[in-house]
DNA sequence: TCAGGAAAGTGAACGGCGTTAACCGTAAAC
DNA sequence: GTTTACGGTTAACGCCGTTCACTTTCCTGA
């Protein structure tokens, strides 16, 4: 044995069990067939009940589920950044959130699972980790970096409406605010206005309520992004950025 | 008999029965009640089989109630515009998308069943009355007006990327952009780029990944309608239309 | 006017779903 | 070495969409 696992035999055997789930789970999502509790149990070899073992209820099954694809799908929104160096922290988050974009249109269902199912009022841990998700987290990063190595103008925290600025002040989310100075915080408005401008056009296009034609040049979304750009000061980066966005929607 | 009905009785009881299907179904929904065809049938007093006279499948039923749910919403959505003059064409817009808001927040399951359901492959008259609905409509209209009244700078034609070009010269929308003049085109696409906007706020708002005190107060959907007054030239008229908005708002 | 036929509705049934309950071997814990 | 709790089973309940065979009802056309 190279490592003594703190964990005794059963939590490990636990843990391993969860991941099956999961990866059954995502296998069942990717080759289309409807997520359900007994398909997944057939897909390990057991019984549905079984799984009660495991999760409370089906709505408890998906949410673990669309936990670990929102993961997962985070990792290739980074990925899809570190195609270009460090330093391009525009390009970085183009890139990104063209990822996200495709991903969200190339596996619909899970795009579903994860920011189109009504965030339960389940345990305030979960809670917090489903309001923002692992792909706000790395946006959110990518836009500070945008902010710290560019210095875009952020509205004044005493500029927002009162709740606004509670909100920004005392965010739900402890991620990494907390090591945004209180007068500088008017960036997580900022970022909360980026989010929902990229999440309108994405959750159009998957939902279908747009022109075909325009989903399929993702001429809307790459539109949305120009339009966003003066707010974190790369405007004149777009003339070069929109092309690298282009040949990845190209890609399909 | 006040009236000769040309259709015959069946055609007339048939209707009538459409309304009923219709009627119990937003019944159904509004006491939070699962649709469901044997719930349908037994509100009004029959089996579930007999329903499959009048609708193909259960997503033909979905599609069916979506489509009058989208009809009686943009009914009150209008109602808001109209408790201000004809000639406030800025504040009617205002109330209208308002009025919007807070019945997809107070009906998050009617707003899920017309603008958060893939929009299926079915036949093309249905296609295009869901990929614009009857709401946007409304609003399309609501924006023209604007522009007819207050002429607001709309981006040339020749300025869109070529997919959009074609998309708002040539619009799946049969609707009322006919009568604008290819010139004017781009008027269409600034009208995309608001229901964009708009729709991303409250999608946003309704699945509940927002902070839920920006929800409660409104904060981020005022603050998007005031990012874009500018694109429709009614930036002067903010001051004035937010208070208005923030009643609405308030109202609950 | 009356036979024919279409339309509308019924009951039974199939397979699948989430979920509960009672039960059992086996591996960990004392 | 006994006890206990964990992880699994089978059976069953009540939903669901959907199909099929059947009856009833009412309109139509000769």
């Amino acid at each position: 044995m190279t490592t003594t696992d703190q964990r005794t035999r059963r939590e490990r055997q636990r843990e391993a069990t969860y991941d099956e789930i999961v990866r059954v789970s995502r296998a069942l999502l990717g080759e289309g067939t409807e997520l359900s509790l007994r398909a997944v149990a057939a897909g390990m070899g057991m019984t549905a009940p079984a799984l009660y073992r495991y999760v409370a209820s089906y709505q408890d099954l998906v949410d673990l589920v669309a936990l670990e694809v929102d993961r997962a799908a985070t990792e290739t929104f980074a990925a899809a950044a570190d195609t270009l160096p460090v330093d391009d922290v525009a390009g970085r988050l183009a890139m990104s959130t063209t990822e996200f974009r495709m991903w969200a249109l190339t596996a619909p269902r899970e795009f579903g699972l994860v920011f189109a199912n009504p965030v339960a009022d389940t345990s305030c841990s979960r809670r917090e980790a489903l309001t923002l998700s692992a792909s706000g987290h790395l946006f959110t990063d990518q836009m500070r970096a945008i902010w710290e190595r560019r210095g875009f103008p952020v509205p004044p925290v005493e500029s927002l409406p009162s709740t606004a600025r509670a909100a920004v002040l005392d965010p739900l989310i402890p991620a990494e605010t907390e090591s945004i100075a209180a007068a500088d915080r008017g960036l997580v408005w900022v970022y909360m206005q980026g989010w929902t401008q990229l999440y309108g056009v994405v959750a159009l296009e998957v939902f279908g309520h747009m022109d075909p034609r325009l989903i399929e040049s993702g001429d809307m979304f790459v539109d949305v992004m120009r339009r966003f750009a003066p707010t974190i000061g790369i405007t004149d980066e777009m003339d070069r950025l929109e092309p690298l966005m282009r040949a990845r929607i190209a890609r399909g």
